[in-house]
DNA sequence: GATTGGATAATTGGATACAAAAATACTTTT
DNA sequence: AAAAGTATTTTTGTATCCAATTATCCAATC
């Protein structure tokens, strides 16, 4: 069973990947939240290094969105503004279309079976858990993305579900939806069948923007604390 | 005139953000090859600072994917495969094709003129240096996306630019061809004209696609040196 | 009572110093 | 002479230190 695009499993090697991947994990479990700041000090002690790698790795955070950088200003976690949510489904919209499209001829029999086992998975995880179903739910959509063999547009739509997973957990924990989700999602599965790349396209660009205002109440109304850097 | 997405004007706050943009322009330019190492002892010289910030300015550059980054190997210059450049033009497509669908309700009369006229210093600058040209093709694709207002994905595609600029310039060093390239890029701008957004969406869409086997003997063959972090 | 000014404390940015890893040169051995 | 192992040099990674910037607190003034 692939694991999409999940965080890598080897060992990091320095300790500035050490610090880059403590810090994305709590980002997604949600244990730093939005506009929270975050010091160095703190976080290198808790791992056991210096204040040094955590700057680092606070630039390729940074990079990615996740957090804001200000000059002499330290770093805090990012929020999306309304704008900004709708803007990273827009993005996510032409980015997973295009990954579906190209997916289409590495689409067999088998990975569609792989597909529906995982929303089993996924809809069985919602009972328990938000976590565990965002996580699958992630696992799904990366599953997908993975047979694009497109390795720079993977890490990329990787980077944008990182931004608005915060959200998804937030949104699921507030109700449980795990039926309606379950009706979304086969119904991208039945499109990957029809084996018309265009048609599957747009049935997965119409999906992810379906899911945007879903999550519309959980951010800052708008231009409270802006991301840009 | 709008300063499409060129490098943000203000001067530098800190070191590392100097560094960082000492290096992108470099790489902009083509003074760093592809597959060059980058001393960070070197570099730090030129500007008149520590390595310290230089190592920070990598991390933001191998986000962005311009340089690769291996744990106690240094740094060096992204090259693109032949797989990886047409993988960055068919990202470049999907997204500038949202970003011109999203610009047309900003789009009049003056927004178009001001186009037309970026198209004619494109050609001028195309007359006498190769690096003009690919600076102003850059300033008419930018001036588009900015109608959009979507300032997450107007950063995006800039990195995309960024990573295939070089091989732009090359290109268009071996041989001078702005004939052609006017009239491809009068064709987005009557498509803009037409009012249709999802018809403007697919002309761009085209345009993009149609630029990159053009670029295609400049770059490794494949396989060769990969940069994916 | 609110606001401005200044002193002090806390925090960030950057440079230097040190340790660890990799690359290189040099033997030594077969 | 080729290959492997070893020592040396170079380079990278991290910690500590110092300077500079920002935040906080308190008093003075309006």
């Amino acid at each position: 069973m692939s694991a999409a695009f999940s965080i890598e499993p080897r060992a990091p090697a320095t300790a500035e990947e050490e610090a880059y991947r403590h810090i994305q994990r709590a980002l997604r479990v949600g244990r730093y939240k939005s506009g929270e700041r975050l010091i160095p000090e703190d976080i290198a002690a808790e791992i056991g290094m210096s204040r040094m790698p955590v700057r680092e790795a606070f630039r390729r955070l940074a990079s990615e969105g996740l957090v804001v950088l200000r000059p002499n200003r330290g770093c805090v976690v990012a929020g999306l503004t309304l704008d900004e949510l709708y803007e990273t489904f827009e993005m996510r919209s032409v980015l997973e279309g295009l990954a579906v499209r190209l997916a289409m001829p590495n689409l067999g029999e088998d990975e569609i079976d792989d597909l529906e086992r995982l929303l089993d998975r996924m809809e069985r995880a919602g009972q328990s858990s938000s976590s565990d179903w965002v996580i699958r739910h992630q696992e799904f959509h990366g599953s997908i993305c993975a047979l694009s063999q497109r390795p720079k547009l993977i890490r990329q739509i990787s980077a944008l579900h990182a931004v608005i997973e915060p959200y998804m957990r937030i949104w699921f924990d507030d109700v449980d939806k795990p039926l309606s989700a379950r009706e979304e999602h086969a119904t991208v599965i039945s499109a990957l069948r029809s084996g018309d790349a265009r048609h599957a396209e747009r049935v997965i660009q119409d999906h992810i923007l379906d899911t945007a205002p879903l999550l519309a109440e959980f951010v800052t109304p708008n231009r409270t604390m802006n991301a840009g850097r």
